[in-house]
DNA sequence: AATGAATGAGAATTCATTCAT
DNA sequence: AATGAATGAATTCTCATTCAT
């Protein structure tokens, strides 16, 4: 798909980020050595700083992509709230499928953004806080229950999804779309065979 | 409670740990200096190896005390299976807030552990086993609806605690009492005004 | 004057000498950097080495186009030695003002020519050479006190040559003429009000 | 005379800072080595790094020593303006001996300061402005006469200064006092048979 | 129980220079 | 006449670790 005709030069640093993206992901941001990325392209180092100011560079560079896709791709995702109220359940699983495909889709990059990087917790909160504002807003129109916390479960809910990302990328053990069912239907209807409100 | 005279050695080793910690967990295991860790502790560097062979060594020693802490704490946790039933949801309630208390005594260390260390998904996994087996547990007699996944259930407990450990150590903003009923509260309860089981 | 058509590569090389000029007055040889001496011509490094072997030798071109230069300044101003007698105060001072204003009239390349080359001293010798042999053919003549030490006085004149020429080329503060005058004036007639020859 | 005795380390930072004045000297500061620097002393490079924090503390560490020997060695010549009159021109010549003497003492030093540091001018005009304070009150009391022109004699001083300094450190060929006479001389009394004032 | 002095191994980065086009 | 792409060779600096005392 993405094979309109780069030249050599755009073509090496492509790789050189799928390299980098690969050693971040595996060692982190101090342990990876701009040595190890190189050569998985077969260059040499000076080579990298052809391409890159420096190795913060070409660190800033994955993360900034990744913020490039993340953001908009939650933005989307507030329309969950413009949706008829009985498939939002349903909705908000797709969302969270999508969700977890997207991450899936390039697990080095996402590994390095979450769990390697300074913005990692930033990601999070932006999640945190579109889960909360869909939330609210469900708990204003009566769907979603007026005794929950919204904060906690906004971050409870974006706890799970994290986790269970993590899982999907370093284990391909699990369908995602099973997963995605599974992590609503715990998260909507509680683990309780009756419910007694506190 | 721990006065126990200790020989001058011995408070220096205790110290050294001490200090460690507080390393490890501000900057990683990588990024930690042994110099740092001395130096806080008023120590030349020769002195840290007199009471460790290496960084690697004091970095064990930390997770080794963190787990024998931990493994009894879980395991006694089990016990809850054998309460009498309509106390369980409390139960369960006062023993997240016993852990996030036992996380929060020694936030270095359970930094190091949780967030530094490989074992830290051991760690995960661990607890993720007990609740599995609490929940199974009350899911055979009823207390638990026979529809939730267990495992997906014990995996999205330990994300929420893991996630509201994290908040707690990083910042003293909460209620620990208060946040503990809230996130039992949404997991208990789930999310949905009227439960219309899928 | 110059203005013979040159061809491109010709114009280019003259662009690089200057360039070249430049970057060597201001950061000195080692300092220099191939790649600020292309980018100030809007070349890519490779085209550099279409007109020079290496850095050496573009540096050396710039000496030798200095040297070719000065030397026959210098031998021209041996004719001093040739002037009616009463002029050769006068002269001496014209001679000097002549020499502010070369070094003047290209700062860059005087800058690398005596105070970032080796061959800075060896300029520096054929010029405390020349004054030292009109110094000799005056005092034969009795023009010049006897006393006068003639090396210490012809090495003591370029000093101040020297000096001066790097202040006309650090700062365009003084009128070139005048600092001439007053310069000559210090060296001709000494400081103190009285003689008393020691 | 400096038999102090020294601690192991002490002995070591000394010794390095010698190195680095040779090194620095020969090839200044950008060209010279931390390598050569450490092995012409038997160190290792990191070595280097226990005494100075890098490169630059070094230098910086040899021109603060010399400006620390330089300066009151300049101010206490100013007293030379307390003379009896009739000394001056002595006192003169005998603190400019004092002066190629200190320089001669450390070459390697001197030529560092004066020739490879930034603040190698600062140290020019120090004592260029001291040269004039004192041209000026000799001018005053009739000493020196009316028609010099103060700024540029003290600046023509000190370029010769400089100049023989220079000489000094390079070749070993003069006798020192012999060579702050003839310099004296030439200053004092200028090249001129017979005084005809322009 | 502790330190002063030193080092081996390695990492990032810079720069002149070349090759193929 | 000029460039895109790449590299070899250095160099500074950091850090865990050791040796002798």
């Amino acid at each position: 798909m993405n094979s309109i005709k780069l030249s050599k030069g755009e073509l090496t640093k492509q790789r050189l980020l799928q390299s980098a993206a690969k050693e971040f992901a595996e060692r982190g941001y101090h342990e990876a050595k701009i040595s190890t990325i190189v050569s998985n392209v077969n260059l040499t180092q000076p080579s990298f700083y052809l391409y890159f100011k420096n190795k913060e560079a070409i660190f800033q560079e994955l993360i900034s992509h990744f913020r490039k896709q993340l953001i908009p791709f939650v933005e989307r995702t507030y329309d969950i709230a413009k949706m008829p109220h009985d498939e939002v359940p349903q909705r908000i699983q797709i969302g969270l499928s999508h969700l977890f495909q997207f991450f899936a889709s390039d697990p080095n990059l996402t590994k390095v953004a979450f769990y390697h990087s300074e913005q990692g917790e930033e990601f999070r909160l932006v999640m945190i806080e579109m889960m909360a504002s869909i939330f609210k807003h469900y708990q204003e129109v009566g769907l979603i229950r007026s005794s929950l916390f919204i904060e906690v479960a906004a971050e409870g809910f974006i706890a799970m999804l994290d986790r269970f990302t993590y899982r999907i990328i370093l284990t391909n053990e699990r369908d995602i779309d099973t997963l995605a069912k599974q992590m609503s239907d715990t998260f909507f209807y509680g683990i309780l065979a009756e419910r007694k409100q506190n």
